[in-house]
DNA sequence: CTTCGTTTGCAAGTTTGTTTCGTCTGGAGC
DNA sequence: GCTCCAGACGAAACAAACTTGCAAACGAAG
């Protein structure tokens, strides 16, 4: 994370691509934006530096290794004292069948996107993480039927 | 999506370390897993084919290309028509500021995750999206003040 | 006009991915 | 028990991709 991410229209093309497939030859990337390989290589290594590429990944299909159940959580605690919520993110963000966690505002303090094979898994991880922590006020919990659209993908084109 | 999937030890510690980084080398995941770089290709090979392996992607920080506000929105319909839903997932997953979409039990039907570059941007979409659609009863709106953990990474130890 | 900094393309060098091929193991049928 | 066959493995050869060095083109500042 060293320059300030400013990036042109390149860049972004770049992005779109990677975005989708990472595995795209960057000899392919070129012809597509109109650059040599070495030059989108360069760029893909800066945009990486910087911060702007946070990672890359394989994709899994949840259904597939057994995570066939995904569950929207609205969770609402007591105290948001900074200690609290910092506490709260920590004992979240460890939990490995909390896919995403988000800290927010209004009628919920946090928002978590939850995987597990089968619904008693679910009830074990409330018990452990909502019914034993002393600072949850209540939380609302939503099966997912379909999942319509699932990814990361953020709008490039700026 | 030719084979049920049947993923031994290997597999799934392969998919482990594709989760969090697939640029790893075929390598140094057969120095990982004691198996060789083929073996460990043909197995890749094999849960691309499958399906297991649903896409490879770069993950774009969304601050960096200016879509710095993510939200969550909880939309209830007031016909739940196969017709109707139908529709409105098509029109979801056409969304490009959509990044998700859920299709959901409980108090709403739909959870979006939504990241835009300025609030008004997502005036206009809930413009675009709700109140140009009849048949969306209600919505409420969460902004996310931090981005606790995001990931679609799913638990594989199985 | 010159200089410095940046970015590019090309070409060589290195790493990584892929294919081939021979071997081994386990199971079905005789 | 024996043979045969299918599947999976590892070693090595091979092909493709990535990475680096270098000179040239372009722009901005002096």
């Amino acid at each position: 994370m060293h320059h300030p991410p400013r990036l042109d229209a390149f860049d972004r093309k770049i992005l779109a691509i990677l975005q989708q497939d990472n595995t795209t030859p960057q000899r392919t990337i070129g012809e597509a934006v109109n650059l040599s390989a070495p030059a989108v290589q360069r760029r893909i290594k800066r945009m990486t530096e910087d911060g702007v590429i946070r990672a890359n990944v394989a994709i899994v299909d949840p259904a597939a290794v057994g995570q066939s159940i995904t569950l929207f959580v609205e969770v609402e605690v007591i105290s948001e004292t900074a200690e609290h919520i910092e506490a709260a993110k920590r004992a979240f963000a460890a939990t490995p069948e909390i896919q995403q966690c988000y800290y927010v505002t209004g009628e919920a303090d946090f928002i978590l996107v939850v995987t597990v094979p089968v619904m008693a898994d679910y009830e074990a991880l409330t018990r452990r993480l909502f019914f034993g922590n002393n600072n949850v006020k209540r939380f609302r919990t939503f099966v997912a039927m379909d999942r319509v659209k699932v990814g990361l993908g953020v709008v490039v084109d700026g």
